[in-house]
DNA sequence: ATAATTAAGGACAAATTTATCCTTAATTAT
DNA sequence: ATAATTAAGGATAAATTTGTCCTTAATTAT
């Protein structure tokens, strides 16, 4: 559905949100090892995630790292996609047309519609604070790995 | 959402059910420029839905080209995607996690589930006929020009 | 039979995505 | 102030996807 860098990006960013507060930030290490992604690959989203989107912070320096703020973690995980350039896919016609509208359709466009319609929802309702708050509470992971 | 190979898989494929029979088949060339791709990517494409899938059938020579059987335009869109090597799109976790699943769920899988799932289903009803039905009865469109 | 036409298939090229490494800058602790 | 730690950022490499071109094989019409 969404590029691998988006991906590390959704569970970088509800990692962070899950664990990382101003004064206990972590660092891309434990990070890319919790969500199992290649560090500096990461690290460079997470840059981008900061940077040109304001949906992370971070500082440098001994007890540095990635943390969030109450208002960032309130962000609908459709912010992180917006930031990945993935409108463009919750956009898109299934058939790739570029002129493909309600105007003029394609023959999947008014199924598909409603199925993406729903999409949009849910990545509209869902804030990254919920996500956290599932994991913390138990019933839910983010981790790769066996155990 | 797919790659661009499959979206030409799926252009092709419905313009061949519509206009392509055994007495008149058609060609690489009709078919790229009707549905707006690259013409030889798209031979590629062809080949291997005749070749590795049986989803079309071509032959060589002058008059040759590519059409379907009966048989051929009743598989389900979905056959098209399979053979294309979107199952694992169709089944992957939003998040990307290789150990997502009902008893092991990321944060979103819940909700993402039920989506998928609808997707699915329309791609396993909806048969490649009647898309190019749909065409034919004039109130949708698969080129990508403007007139 | 021969020539013409069209898909098959192989080799290769370009573009994009994913990933690594190294140096620099910022920050903190001592 | 100095040393240590950590993110920022640039350069580059590897992998994958997308795309082109050319030769070969198949088929048909003459």
């Amino acid at each position: 559905m969404f590029s691998k860098a988006t991906e590390y990006a959704l569970r970088a960013t509800i990692f962070i949100a899950q664990k990382g507060t101003e004064d206990n930030k972590i660092g891309i290490g434990e990070i890319s090892k919790a969500i199992d992604s290649p560090p500096s690959f990461t690290a460079k989203i997470l840059q981008a995630l900061r940077k040109n989107n304001k949906i992370i912070r971070s500082v440098s320096g001994p007890n540095g790292g990635f943390y969030m703020t109450e208002k960032m973690r309130k962000l609908p995980v459709r912010a992180i996609l917006e930031a990945m350039g993935e409108n463009e896919m919750l956009d898109k016609c299934v058939l790739g047309l570029e002129k493909c509208s309600e105007t003029k359709p394609c023959p999947m466009h008014s199924k598909y519609k409603i199925i993406k319609e729903q999409l949009i929802e849910l990545f509209e309702t869902k804030t990254i604070q919920h996500l956290a708050d599932d994991i913390k509470n138990g019933a839910v992971f983010i981790n790769n790995k066996s155990k």
